[in-house]
DNA sequence: CTGATATTTAGAATAATTCTAATTAGTCCT
DNA sequence: AGGACTAATTAGAATTATTCTAAATATCAG
């Protein structure tokens, strides 16, 4: 589900302050949080686990699940899932949907022209108050 | 992923023949199938292999999977996925989305309105071609 | 019928994620 | 600063959906 926040974000580590939306940054939330502001490219959570260790070498796996849930939970990094791939992590807050290329497997963040609403597309049952919303999109890039 | 399909489905099991789209119908894909057209409610593996056991009580979770594989490589059946969940499956071929019930868990197919493209609203980068395209959506009923 | 091929089966294996219980770190008093 | 609470981290075990393996069975072509 990818939120919709105008919130500034940080762009390195040195900017992350101590507490972010109710969330003690801790060394590990941290880390695990600035590996995702430097290298925006999805990466799943052994991904993570394995930059995340270069800087911290004592770090578990366990932790940087829980980290991630944490981050997810405070609305600060999204979780993006292409069918039942392991859940990758994305520090883009603005509204948008993920596109896969089927070729490299390189996701690229898409968002909506500007004043456009799905919902507006769909005939949604009568009553139904959307709160969630995932959109993934495979396809490749016209001659490659 | 949902395609686009105008095909007549088969109501019953009785109406499935012999061979569909090249898939041989052996037995147990027969069976499979015929779960999923008996009950729409987006089945997961699990749930499919209890109500097949019903009438064939040798089959195995295994052939479940393989069957439900063999289906959906042959377009008869979608397979849908709401985050990390067990996947479901849909007989529903025309192009739709999903909508879940938070409260109750239901799964609504909701098609959409007249001559409406998702990707009209969306930037996609240049020369982008869209292969598949799975949106999920969760919310609530309101006053419920 | 006979051999070739495809499918089914039971059970083991895999892999992402979650859980458990023990340790460590951080916070809040006074 | 010291002591008591609470929260977070850790290693490793457990879980669970799914896939794999190898043997048995079914189906098809000639």
């Amino acid at each position: 589900m990818v939120r919709n926040d105008a919130e500034k974000l940080p762009v390195s580590a040195k900017e992350i302050p101590q507490e972010l939306r109710g969330l003690r940054m801790t060394k590990q939330r941290r880390e695990v949080y600035s590996v995702l502001l430097r290298n925006r490219d999805h990466p799943n959570a052994n991904e993570i686990f394995q930059r995340v260790q270069k800087g911290m070498p004592t770090i578990s796996l366990a932790t940087v699940y829980n980290c991630l849930d944490a981050l997810v939970e405070h609305g600060l990094i999204n979780q993006v899932n292409f069918d039942r791939e392991p859940s990758r992590f994305c520090v883009n807050l603005a509204p948008h949907v993920h596109f896969q290329d089927k070729k490299t497997g390189v996701i690229h963040d898409v968002s909506f022209k500007d004043g456009c609403q799905i919902t507006d597309l769909l005939d949604l049952p009568r009553g139904a108050e959307v709160s969630e919303l995932e959109l993934t999109i495979r396809g490749f890039f016209k001659g490659s």
